[in-house]
DNA sequence: TCCACGATTTAACAACTATTGAAATAATAG
DNA sequence: CTATTATTTCAATAGTTGTTAAATCGTGGA
């Protein structure tokens, strides 16, 4: 289970328009990834604000890149999002599952 | 389908230590939720700063209250944090399934 | 009605966040 | 090596957020 504190990181990270942009963007286009310039020009972000929108995406573990020629691609990581889901919903309804409501979710 | 300035403010208000402990208490409790007064004396939290992170979730659509005598009940409204988790995932790896990482979702 | 209790509001302040343009760094091609 | 392209760092500013204490509101009982 996530700490606490790394979910309010992730959390924080996702909370802001462009950044959840970016996060859309990356999970859509799945494991590949997209180069940082592609994303700029596709959500219209100067290049100094979207490189410090991915530093703090990638310091809650939101973000993977690694380098191809000149170009960085940033891909989404999944796991650090399933794991901020998980600990929401943990003990949900206190283990009722008749009560509880989230889908997919065993109580 | 949530509207992006909605996912942006629940999610928001989840990023913040406090209200995160909320959250999750009153994901625990279920529907019948809990006292304003209980919830500050669990989480060791003044009435005031209480009542102002109560605002901040309400006003995210997380909480839902109803009085009971002199007592306030919160609990936790699901829909809205179900509907944020499919904004996160939707199209996810551009629909090809194989590439999915992303549990419970069919892509 | 008056009082006590639970909860919210207000105002003030410190701490943090987002954005911008300009300068600096990194990597490649010629 | 130099020019070029891609990305990051820096510094400054404007806006937002969390906490506290004191005042206020609303409910139910004496």
């Amino acid at each position: 289970m996530m700490k606490p504190a790394q979910v309010v990181r992730a959390l924080s990270a996702l909370a802001q328009p462009t950044r959840l942009a970016i996060y859309r963007l990356l999970v859509e286009r799945g494991p590949e990834g997209m180069a940082a310039g592609q994303i700029a020009e596709k959500l219209k972000v100067s290049p100094a604000t979207l490189s410090f929108h991915f530093k703090t995406l990638s310091h809650a573990g939101l973000l993977e890149s690694r380098q191809d020629g000149r170009f960085i691609y940033y891909a989404a990581n999944f796991a650090v999002m399933n794991g901020m889901v998980d600990y929401l919903t943990e003990n949900c309804c206190g283990g009722n599952a008749d009560a509880c409501k989230v889908p997919g979710k065993k109580c």
